[in-house]
DNA sequence: ATGGCTTACAAAGTAAGA
């Protein structure tokens, strides 16, 4: 069966609800994974999520800041939250969709530490943050690995940019946080940990530009073109015949007072 | 000219994003 999912970095689900409706209208996910909900669990909307179509709703968020959800037309179970870290912050959130006729396909949903402005682990405690959420992350898959045939799907604002094609500029933004080599090595370092695929690769070749987010800075965001792929959608080994398309929803990050992400859509024939 | 903006917050400036 065709499975069509989406992931979006939402820069908070309450102010932009009616963006999020227009999307879920407009291109029919059937499940769709937000990032940075900036919402405690007793004010997500959910309401808005079952008026739409989408009744089967995980959240985990806090107060303020970070937050992830999962929206979906297809039940799922196994509910799951990892504290990556130790810090009682909201960063994952995993579901099974029940798929006809087989075990279930995972979605992992995360986001990622941004990781603050210096890119030394020495002296800004967010860089260490985020290289050590990556190590965790790659331990964690590694563990996983007993389970060779696993059928997963990863997504969500992994706050990395690998490819030097997956930003504007690969020699200036190579001190940038996002697009260091040592960011990049441990990314890869998660991916080799459950020989995980990158699914919007396989449809944009390396050498083509191809971006998720564009500073709010920048005076016009689409003339100036400064983009970073910093949000992604991978799958394990089992399912990597399985992606049929993927599209950046560019159109998104032009909607009025948009989030600085726009939102990533692939279909998959489960 | 990548940081110029944007968000949440028991609210004026602070923290966070990246």
């Amino acid at each position: 069966m065709p499975l069509k999912l989406a992931t979006w970095n939402i820069n908070s689900v309450r102010l932009r609800i009616n963006l999020v409706e227009r999307f879920l209208e407009e291109y029919q996910p059937d499940v769709l994974c937000l990032q940075e909900t900036k919402c405690p669990n007793d004010a997500f909307p959910s309401k808005a999520f079952r008026k739409a179509g989408y009744e089967h709703i995980a959240f985990h968020g806090q107060k303020g800041y970070h937050g992830v959800a999962t929206v979906s037309r297809i039940p799922f179970s196994d509910e799951e939250r990892r504290d990556f870290c130790e810090k009682g912050d909201t960063r994952h959130l995993a579901v099974t969709l029940d798929i006809d006729g087989a075990e279930g396909v995972r979605v992992h949903n995360f986001y990622v530490p941004a990781g603050g402005d210096e890119p030394d682990r020495e002296v800004n405690e967010k860089f260490a943050h985020k290289l050590d959420f990556l190590t965790e992350m790659e331990s964690w898959y590694k563990s996983h690995k007993a389970k060779k045939n696993a059928r997963m799907i990863l997504v969500g604002d992994l706050n990395v940019a690998p490819l030097e094609h997956d930003v504007w500029s690969h020699k200036q933004l190579l001190k940038v946080v996002s697009h260091t080599p040592i960011e990049v090595e441990h990314l890869a370092r998660v991916m080799k940990a459950h020989d995980w695929v990158d699914v919007m690769r396989r449809f944009v070749p390396d050498e083509e530009k191809l971006y998720t987010w564009w500073s709010y800075r920048a005076k016009d965001w689409a003339k100036a073109d400064k983009g970073r792929r910093l949000d992604h959608i991978w799958v394990t080994p089992a399912l990597a015949d399985t992606p049929t398309a993927m599209e950046v929803i560019r159109d998104a990050r032009g909607w009025e007072r948009s989030s600085d992400h726009a939102p990533v859509l692939a279909t998959f024939d489960i």
